[in-house]
DNA sequence: TGTACATCAGTGAACGCGCGTTCACTGATGTAC
DNA sequence: TGTACATCAGTGAACGCGCGTTCACTGATGTAC
């Protein structure tokens, strides 16, 4: 039993997680209901306490997940269009702005869709959030072009995550484009010059 | 009767819009209660209904409020640095990524507070606080300094919303600092300029 | 190999609580005459 | 001026519903001998 059965439980906690880390970026932590994940991972919502020990403890491993995930497939997306001859700076600005990323909130990056909510959130998730948020931040560190400012970092990171934002409540509008485009423009136009 | 009285409906009125217009900053669309707000204003939650329809409608009138004053305060503080000779603009951003703004939630922008949840809320909801944020865009767009590009004031209002929104997130530390102080400065190195 | 037993992931009913909403009632204030 | 009546803002109990959490139970899978 125990290899099999181990693997059954596993299976299902990564289903609980996955499912759970979609609604979180969808609905926000207030919206994240146990019996609604339970039943998105295929299960009823009874056996959840089988797998965490309170609601906060999903909502932890959910934005934890959400932010490793994201990391990786940006990373890779990245890494295609530099592939193409795209600085890595840019690549990262026209992945995160792009409309694709604000259509799909329940699959894009945590610290857009949660970071309003983070100081109403219990210590645990709390400390997670701001770890997702210090990610993002030392990734776009590391994306910066050669000589720009380290101290930029913040601020480019403000301006994706607040546009993001933006766009996202202004909805299918001409306004949500602008904000898009506006914000790549003006990001590219101060931070992506080519390193002399 | 009818002057006296009322007059004593519509002083009701108005403490609850305000307490609802805290509260909605202070802890989100979905963190206000009836009952709570009713209780800050100093009532029973029966009566709730007399006033407003529904919950829907309190929000609605607690974003356009919250709008209203901020807009009203953020001008009064602006034309007080303005008269120490700091251009507008710059006293817009100084006001808006100070820690004061950061700290005093229920008080500050409710763009910064609350977009993250305009597309999740009744159309009516949305439908103001689409409004609230394009009141915030015009704003900033008035106050680019002469010469700027037009097409700055997306940008802008990204960098200052996301910016205040990190800053909360990480609450009182370093990090949070951090935001602050090279979002500002990013955007007045950019965009700061003496007109020649 | 087969039978009895143990383990445990998952089920589904139930509990307690908070919250939006409703409603019969109270008490104060104004009007009619 | 005074008395009876009407109006209406606000009260507080109650209802229905959703949700986090608990728990006794089921059924499948593995172990002991």
């Amino acid at each position: 039993m125990k290899k099999e059965a181990r693997g059954r439980k596993a299976l299902s906690h990564e289903r609980i997680v996955r499912a759970a880390a979609r609604a979180v970026r969808r609905d926000g932590f207030h919206g994240v209901g146990v019996a609604d994940v339970m039943k998105s991972a295929g299960l009823t919502h009874g056996g959840f306490y089988a797998h965490f020990e309170s609601r906060d403890e999903l909502l932890a491993a959910a934005v934890e997940h959400a932010a490793h995930d994201v990391g990786i497939e940006i990373e890779k997306q990245v890494e295609k269009l530099q592939a193409q001859g795209m600085s890595a700076f840019r690549a990262h600005i026209e992945i995160y702005l792009s409309e694709g990323h604000v259509l799909d909130c329940e699959n894009g990056c945590p610290t857009s869709a949660l970071c309003a909510e983070v100081s109403r959130q219990a210590p645990l998730v709390a400390a997670v959030s701001r770890e997702m948020i210090g990610r993002l931040h030392r990734v776009i560190a590391g994306r910066l072009p050669a000589g720009s400012s380290e101290t930029a970092a913040w601020a480019v990171t403000s301006a994706l995550v607040g546009a993001v934002q933006l766009a996202r409540a202004l909805g299918n509008s001409e306004q949500a484009r602008e904000v898009l485009t506006q914000t790549k423009n003006e990001l590219l136009a101060r931070y992506d010059v080519p390193a002399i």
